[in-house]
DNA sequence: GTCGATTATCTTTTT
DNA sequence: GATAATCGAC
């Protein structure tokens, strides 16, 4: 145990060894916050207080669950296959499974993932003869989802207006629809289980009694439904249940978009009657400089708990600021800089390049392709997503569960089979009168529509006849057999990637069931709590199985394999053990950590993203997104911005950041020279200038040849009124008339202004 | 009904 | 710039 407990400094000893009650872990950036979790768990189950079945942790990622596991692994000699260690809809999903029965669903429900449930709606809104141009699908979902989040139902949400109270009836519509289908979305996975265990007191006191220590990663991402789910299962705070062990960094806070809600922070500590407040300030990530930069910047944030990271690394180099003319150029530098780096013995897989949004990374991929510098980018497109995936998932999930009208809709005529627009909408009709699936409507289509649908019939249930016996990989096999995707692909000109990715779908296949324990013969939970797989009453009679154990007990191969493919959209490009360059968004990068980290784009209305820029709040999570792109870095940090950037297929002309101008000067070092806010004075062009020779040089690199023009887009300019601006267009002139310009003043947003008359200054 | 081509739309982050 | 939706020709 001394082992365990070694190299702890005091607040993680402390938090690692504190009794059974409730407790809140202020962890900041790179304070040993998943350490300290593990370690705590590993404790608990050594020190013989719990065993591991009586250990609920939740985490949002799967990745963060998977580190977890491996590291307790590598601290205990237990089998932590079978341990309720999972992200919050992978736990809940499980329980679903197990008592699908209590609640409401069929054993072989399924779960649509974001793109599938935008789908769903747009084929509902269509059923229903709703304009879409008046209730956009989008906005539908956002408002189920939202409604959802704060754990409420269609009958429980207010409606206010018309407009708000037609959504409340779609919402319902949606429900129905789905419970026909046997469908849930993600947020129905966490709302599903809540209302099972609150309705369902046997099932509830059976689970308080046997988690007799949640402890729960990030909190300060937990939405309202996710934090009434603790609640519930703590039982009143704790005080029938287990003991709630929260980990969170209000600071970190980046997903209050989506639903997460941070004053679930001093809610838990309200409510739980918290006495055990711990915080973990000291960082042992990154040097001085990086580290006084988060803590400056965060300031400027006005709600916060409060919490200052220290280090004992030394201030450590300064944080280098580049502005480029171009996002090309930005690009060239980074990877410039990325070679030096890599010169000097750096691992390509410690450096990162961080962006605010998905459609940064192609400039830069480009730019690293043509470098010939091997790269892997997180996020973007998974797996699971590629249409060729799913077309192939669409015909599992028809095999499973063939009232699945999106999986039905998805692949009745692909590859073709003679079934056009006419005979679905056909089909969709009768569905409707009967309250049917489409797939069983089938029967009741004449003609010859209804042949070639009736054959489809035929061709998914003779693939489930010939299959139900075989492993599942070999299932998979099949089904790409004798749905004729493989013969489809083949005969297509660019066909042969995705034969690829159709095969290593059955890799995918053969590695979950090695992984999940399909292939063993009896559940592979072992431990203490095993013998507490017991039975016990549901309520309502039945004798039930706890959901205790590993998946085999309490799904199918197939339907595990399904959740798989939903749940965890899996990784895009499997490259693994090339030497390769990071790229990922910001949000993504959460939880890591590299020597050498560049944030790109630093520019107004990408970081932060305009559409965050209205309120306050909204900015403040950009800080906040800021600050956890700066914590990320160990030894060396690099912000850059750009002039102008190609963004939806035209350049924009964007202002640096303000975040650059709310960090510790001495903290900085400007490669290229700094041009002053105006209200300090400096109204010289960025490139007069000559601060020091390295920049100079760089400088002159990257300055633009043809300076003769008076005026130019791009140009930086001052107005009396409106402040500081960026001319993004320039017409007229040409010998006659007036020259006019149209200028971006960020705050004052876009004006066209006459050149001749208006009071510009160049800066 | 099918295929290819054009047009519209939308781009923040993710389980 | 990329994809989905729609359109028009066979």
């Amino acid at each position: 145990m001394q082992n365990l407990l070694h190299n702890l400094n005091p607040e993680q000893l402390a938090a690692v060894t504190l009794p059974a009650q409730s407790a809140l872990i202020l962890a900041g950036a790179g304070s040993g916050k998943t350490r300290v979790l593990t370690t705590r768990i590993a404790w608990l189950i050594q020190t013989g207080q719990v065993s591991p079945g009586g250990i609920l942790a939740v985490t949002f990622t799967n990745k963060a669950a998977k580190e977890m596991l491996t590291r307790l692994s590598a601290m205990l000699p237990i089998n932590t296959r079978g341990m309720w260690i999972g992200t919050f809809h992978g736990l809940c999903n499980r329980l679903l499974r197990a008592h699908h029965r209590d609640a409401g669903l069929p054993s072989t429900f399924q779960i649509l993932d974001s793109g599938d449930q935008l789908s769903f709606i747009k084929r509902l809104l269509k059923a229903n003869n709703i304009d879409d141009e008046k209730f956009p699908p989008k906005t539908l979902m956002y408002f189920i989802n939202g409604a959802k989040d704060q754990g409420l139902r269609a009958a429980q949400v207010d409606a206010y207006d018309d407009f708000n109270r037609k959504l409340v009836g779609l919402y319902d519509l949606y429900d129905s629809q789905c419970q026909r289908e046997g469908v849930v979305d993600f947020a129905e996975l966490l709302l599903r289980t809540y209302e099972l265990l609150s309705r369902n007191q046997p099932l509830r006191e059976h689970y308080q009694d046997r988690f007799r220590h949640i402890l729960v990663d990030e909190f300060q991402d937990t939405n309202d439904l996710q934090y009434k789910w603790l609640k519930l299962m703590a039982g009143e705070g704790g005080k029938k249940g287990g003991a709630v062990f929260a980990v969170g960094d209000d600071d970190q806070s980046i997903y209050a978009f989506r639903g997460a809600n941070v004053g679930n922070m001093s809610a838990f500590e309200r409510e739980f009657q918290v006495q055990n407040l711990i915080k973990l300030e000291q960082n042992y990530r990154s040097h001085g400089h990086i580290l006084d930069s988060a803590n400056v910047l965060i300031e400027h944030n006005s709600k916060r708990l409060g919490k200052n990271l220290r280090t004992d690394a030394g201030h450590g180099e300064p944080v280098r600021i580049m502005e480029s003319s171009s996002d090309i150029q930005e690009a060239n530098w980074i990877i410039e800089e990325a070679k030096n780096l890599i010169r000097e013995g750096s691992l390509r897989s410690e450096i990162a390049i961080l962006y605010r949004s998905n459609a940064q990374s192609r400039v830069i991929e480009h730019a690293l392709f043509t470098a010939n510098i091997p790269y892997r980018v997180y996020g973007g497109q998974r797996f699971f997503e590629r249409a060729e995936i799913k077309h192939a998932i669409a015909y599992l999930q028809l095999m499973d569960n063939p009232h699945n009208d999106s999986a039905f809709l998805r692949v009745v005529n692909f590859p073709t089979r003679g079934i056009g627009a006419r005979s679905l909408e056909q089909l969709q009709d009768v569905a409707r009168q009967q309250n049917i699936s489409m797939y069983a409507a089938v029967p009741y289509v004449a003609g010859k529509a209804g042949s070639s649908l009736a054959n489809f019939v035929k061709l998914i249930e003779g693939a489930r006849f010939e299959t139900q016996n075989l492993p599942l990989p070999e299932m998979v096999k099949i089904v790409l057999e004798v749905s004729c995707l493989l013969t489809h692909y083949q005969t297509e000109k660019e066909g042969a990637d995705r034969i690829e990715n159709l095969e290593q779908l059955v890799s995918a296949a053969t590695l979950f069931v090695s992984e999940e324990g399909f292939n063993k013969e009896a559940p592979a939970f072992a431990g203490p709590a095993s013998s507490a797989a017991v039975l016990l009453d549901s309520g309502n009679g039945d004798q039930i199985i706890d959901a205790d154990a590993a998946l085999p007990t309490v799904m199918s191969p197939l339907s595990a394999f399904l959740s798989h493919a939903s749940l965890e959209a899996g990784d895009n490009q499997a490259q693994a053990g090339q030497d390769a360059m990071q790229l990922m968004t910001v949000h993504s990068a959460k939880g890591l950590e590299f020597d050498a980290v560049f944030i790109t784009g630093l520019e107004e209305g990408l970081f932060p993203h305009e559409n965050s820029a209205q309120e306050e709040s909204g900015v403040e999570e950009e800080r906040r997104l800021m600050y956890v792109a700066i914590t990320r870095a160990r030894k060396r940090l690099y912000l850059s911005f750009s002039q102008t950037r190609m963004l939806h297929g035209q350049t924009r002309y964007n202002m640096r950041s303000r975040f650059l101008d709310e960090l510790p000067e001495e903290s900085l070092k400007w490669l290229t020279p700094r041009v002053q806010p105006t209200w300090f004075g400096n109204k010289k062009s960025a490139w007069d200038e000559a601060p020091d020779d390295a920049a100079n040089r760089i400088a002159q690199t990257f300055k633009k040849s043809d300076n003769s023009m008076s005026w130019r887009i791009g140009q930086n300019v001052e107005h009396a009124k409106f402040g500081e601006g960026v001319i993004v267009n320039l017409n007229g002139g040409g010998g006659s008339g007036s020259l006019r310009a149209q200028i971006n003043f960020g705050k004052f947003g876009m004006k066209e202004l006459d050149l001749s008359v208006a009071k510009l200054e160049k800066i």
